[in-house]
DNA sequence: CACAATCCCGACTGATTCAATCGGGATTCT
DNA sequence: AGAATCCCGATTGAATCAGTCGGGATTGTG
């Protein structure tokens, strides 16, 4: 069970705009110097954008910023903006019918469990930790 | 981010295995009851079965079961099984050639924490907590 | 022994997702 | 006007996923 490539390159990018965010708006090429295949971040910036998380200037001397302060923003937020939303079993989201399986969907309330507590841990290391490299422990 | 149904109809089975514990094996055709393709799942047990979670009696009368204790088998071992190694970054992998990154790899240890994390959460939850419907919080 | 029930296993297929590219359009600074 | 930039839908090739197929091996039962 691995992350994609979106989660990772969002979040390299959104440290890179963290550390750059008193300079004014970094165009895309900056960013893909972290060595990312630009076309595809420009597509990935684009999710960022959409999800609120980043702000774009268009037209020349533009680029892509944060849109809040890096302690307002989590790697919580970056991977559901990149991969949708963490939910370990699609049976939490139906909510209509009943879930057809003899165990009485004890597995339900387990996936429930666990992914509420993912996102927890997610949603608890902000960028702001990320640049202080706190340590987490 | 979704769990794939690997994982789901595994872990269906595997619960459905510790409610029959007491009961000798379950021909596949038995857990197939479950709502699973059944030749689909003949593939899930033969992984379960490689990385030693289930035994399985061949020939007539045979069938799978648990191969240790309920409480000896957890969400995490499952989902190893059936989905690989939990790492949300190849980077936490590659002993070799530090990070390209400029950003000093920052990210990777949040991986690291983060993965940590994950792992401890699913590897605390076993068969038999599911079995006794703790409430887990 | 013969047979049925069962597990074992590699090959195959169709659908979907992933990673990335392409081509062109719109905006804004100078 | 022109360059720098973001915007966006379409497309592609590869990989993975979900599931099927066909046949083989093992073992209890009559």
């Amino acid at each position: 069970m691995k992350l994609s490539t979106r989660g990772k390159y969002g979040l390299y990018a959104m440290v890179y705009l963290a550390q750059k965010a008193e300079e004014g708006p970094q165009p895309l090429r900056a960013i893909a110097q972290l060595g990312l295949p630009d076309q595809y971040l420009e597509q990935l910036l684009g999710s960022l954008r959409k999800a609120g998380l980043v702000n774009t200037v268009r037209g020349s001397q533009g680029g892509y910023q944060l849109a809040k302060s890096p302690d307002a923003i989590s790697v919580g937020h970056i991977i559901d903006a990149m991969e949708g939303p963490l939910n370990l079993s699609e049976c939490a989201m139906e909510g209509e019918g009943a879930c057809p399986h003899s165990d009485g969907c004890k597995t339900k309330r387990v996936w429930e469990y666990l992914t509420d507590r993912i996102n927890q841990l997610l949603y608890s290391v902000t960028l702001q930790d990320m640049l202080e490299s706190k340590e987490m422990d």
